[in-house]
DNA sequence: AGCCACGGGTGACTTTAGTCACTGCGCGCT
DNA sequence: AGCGCGCAGTGACTAAAGTCACCCGTGGCT
């Protein structure tokens, strides 16, 4: 697929016509990652925003002491690090390709020239950061009144919904991460997932086989949620 | 001040011209509010944004057993919510008014009609939702990575460099909120700042008289920082 | 085969967070 | 004065969260 199409294809640039698109397309650059790369990192100068056109970008955060914290894991058509290319600040989290991903690089300057050009522009890409600060304010929620069993079981509720398919027993899907991924997401470490996994599996609430996960019981996990209050 | 001056001071509008700052201060209203007085509940369909006048809004999250998460306080000529107003979707947070404020009220449509318009005033838009993004994934990083300790030193050294005064025996200032409205910022409850607060006292780094707290040791403050890894 | 790296599981423990209950102070009000 | 109320301090406890150490199995690799 040629930058061009991929552009097109991205609600971001929906505004623009024939020529503006050509001539975006011919200023952006192709990146390509391989599994793990890094594409920017966390207080480095923003040079500019990335689409993601295959693959996945992990954006997260990293503590002193090694910790990890996913803020957002993109897939293709999104764009990510739009925050800084127009307050000309640093990246303010790190990111990195889960597995092997291809991006489209749009500078800051060509960007802006977009922006003022095509007012649409601008209000779609307002509406992509304000996506974003939901998602933030989520996590913020969840870090501040739950607990790991709490976010780990919105976790398990949530991957079923998106890629669960129903089989008799409940809803199954396949675990892609390994557990020390979704403890960065989740905001703990490798052993509490671990543990709760566990926990939640004597309690019957899921079963777990390898790497399949089946929700035997949803309404009681709902019930969990709210009751832990 | 009347409302026309007061976007003229406005930063977000500052790329208008005479008569769309006429037009537009024609079309948005006065609103005041008393302390404690809530602006708009999260959840709520989002009708527009405001531009804080005078006093201080604050925003907020509440869980379901009453804990609150502050995410911003905001003052005068800053404006608030402005994400829902171009995703269309509803609050994701509260705010009320933290003293007696005035603000003034834009509806989403007549700001979206400024920002096609007058694409500078999307661009300044971005970069305060930027902004604003920045300060949530600060406060991820902080409730995901540290300490209840941690936090309160953070908050106590950001307090002294913005409202400290220095005196002989170190900075100096009025700590104006309660320790129950400081656990809401923080992300914690009121019986543990209560406890942090004697420990540093004790520890003597710092010294609090009443509701004035004096930093008497700074470095030692950020070394402990440091340390917590 | 033997070895190693990696992801996962778990026991035992420490630390931190949060809860509950009660005390006490200061202030405004009647 | 006496009362009630909101805010603050604290002891005692529970329950999460996190740490450390070690084990196990799998799946390459030499």
């Amino acid at each position: 697929m040629s930058p061009r199409q991929i552009l097109q294809a991205t609600p971001l640039f929906a505004a623009l016509d024939e020529s503006e698109l050509n001539s975006l397309a011919a200023r952006c650059g192709i990146r390509s990652y391989s599994q793990g790369e890094i594409l920017f990192s966390e207080g480095e100068p923003c040079k500019g925003l990335y689409i993601v056109v295959a693959g996945r970008v992990r954006i997260f955060k990293t503590s002193l002491n090694g910790r990890e914290q996913v803020l957002t894991v993109e897939g293709p058509g999104a764009s990510v690090a739009e925050l800084p290319v127009f307050d000309g600040g640093s990246y303010p989290a790190s990111g990195s390709a889960v597995e092997k991903t291809e991006t489209l690089f749009v500078s800051r300057a060509d960007l802006r020239a977009i922006c003022l050009e095509k007012p649409e522009v601008s209000l779609k890409m307002l509406q992509v950061v304000g996506a974003r600060l939901r998602r933030l304010v989520g996590i913020i929620e969840e870090l501040s009144f739950t607990t790991v069993r709490h976010r780990l079981i919105s976790w398990l509720l949530r991957q079923a919904s998106t890629e669960g398919r129903p089989s008799e027993r409940g809803t199954v899907f396949s675990l892609n991460a390994s557990h020390q991924e979704l403890a960065a997401q989740i905001g703990t470490v490798r052993e509490l997932v671990s543990r709760n996994l566990a926990r939640l599996q004597a309690q019957s609430f899921i079963e777990m086989n390898g790497r399949q996960i089946t929700i035997l019981d949803r309404e009681g996990l709902e019930a969990d949620l709210a009751s832990i209050i």
